[in-house]
DNA sequence: TAGATTGTTAATCGATTAACAATC
DNA sequence: TAGATTGTTAATCGATTAACAATC
């Protein structure tokens, strides 16, 4: 089915995506399934099915062309347009991301932090401002942000996703360590460290599992 | 086949151990596949299915016992174990780390943290001291580490790997937005932060999509 | 005992791999 | 043209769901 974009291409898009940057960086203008998922660990016929999913991009005999199918999949996950951000959590997660040079080149551009400490309302060392939780409900509204940023305790960030929710938030980018409940209109993205830590946990145990 | 655990099933293994602990906190001591299932989003059948794969745990007519399940999967996870870890690169995400009291909780105890930063030598808030990259050599033997996190620029990761490696370091925690390359007997666990970030921007435009 | 819920087999679904004709 | 490599169909594999007898 040409243009459906299955659940585990998905999964995969975000690797092909830095792929094709590095050898857009390196220059190479065109490759072969072949070479593409030996660097990637994919089969080729794999690759040819996924790539093949989004249109015809190759050329029999020669391969698909680098810098256009990057532009194609940067396009696919939306990389092109802005989206403002507010980060809830102040805390040493809350600012590393508000300040990363990496996320606002993707386009994700942090607004402005949001915390209930009041020994943490210091700008971040790029100038990022910090409220008081309080004023979200005041602030929000004329900040135009279409991403939230969950950086803070388990405990509160079901609450505080609910209010963003009521404040028209639909995409929430989660560090807390919890699954939260949500409307079927939002979409959550979940970054579970402990659970990245389990997994390897499991793993040094069991080495041979991949 | 009882006993093997399926590459999916170690996938959802920190999910369990997650919802698992948190009933226990809760005072649920037993729970049938119907609420467990409603409560994970997985179907009754699946999370029948998983939990048989570890033996008999479960009562006809009952449930699961939760503590005891619980107390199985962090078995299997091996956090009964303590994982000594070194950071590599001191900034803002490899002190957070250190100090994160989670991860602690877990077995997973920073010893030190390296930089090539002379003025980043400062020790972390919690007190983990930080070394020079040209004293890994000279240290890491005698910290008895098992784990390495990679908490350094995507272009420095592959080379202090291999490095690590040499020292006898066989499973890493990547933070580096790179995909490394590593012998078969190494473990390497991928936290690549911008890839959750990609799946975010493709599921705001495509929300139905799961 | 009757009701609830598991353990387990069979059916289905989706994703991956293999194969090869089409074609650049 | 000959060689390389895609596009696409068919075969395989693995994971999920359905069904129901076993049993607490």
């Amino acid at each position: 089915m040409a243009g459906y974009v299955s659940e585990a291409l998905v999964r995969r898009l975000p690797a092909y995506y830095r792929h094709l940057q590095s050898l857009e960086a390196e220059g190479v203008v065109q490759i072969s399934s072949k070479d593409l998922g030996e660097r990637m660990q994919l089969t080729p016929s794999q690759i040819r099915q996924d790539i093949n999913s989004f249109g015809g991009f190759g050329r029999q005999g020669y391969g698909y062309p680098v810098r256009e199918l990057r532009e194609h999949i940067r396009a696919v996950l939306g990389l092109n347009l802005e989206h403002r951000m507010v980060i809830l959590g102040a805390g040493r997660i809350g600012r590393a991301i508000a300040d990363a040079a990496v996320f606002q080149a993707d386009g994700f551009v942090t607004i402005a932090l949001f915390d209930s400490d009041p020994d943490r309302m210091e700008a971040t060392a790029q100038g990022v401002p910090v409220y008081g939780t309080d004023q979200l409900e005041q602030l929000l509204p004329g900040m135009y942000v279409t991403v939230a940023v969950l950086a803070l305790p388990a405990d509160a960030a079901q609450k505080i996703l609910d209010r963003l929710y009521a404040l028209g938030i639909r995409a929430f980018w989660n560090f807390a360590q919890v699954d939260l409940k949500y409307p079927r209109d939002a979409v959550v993205v979940n970054v579970h460290l402990s659970d990245t830590l389990y997994t390897l946990g499991y793993r040094m145990q069991h080495p041979d599992s991949l």
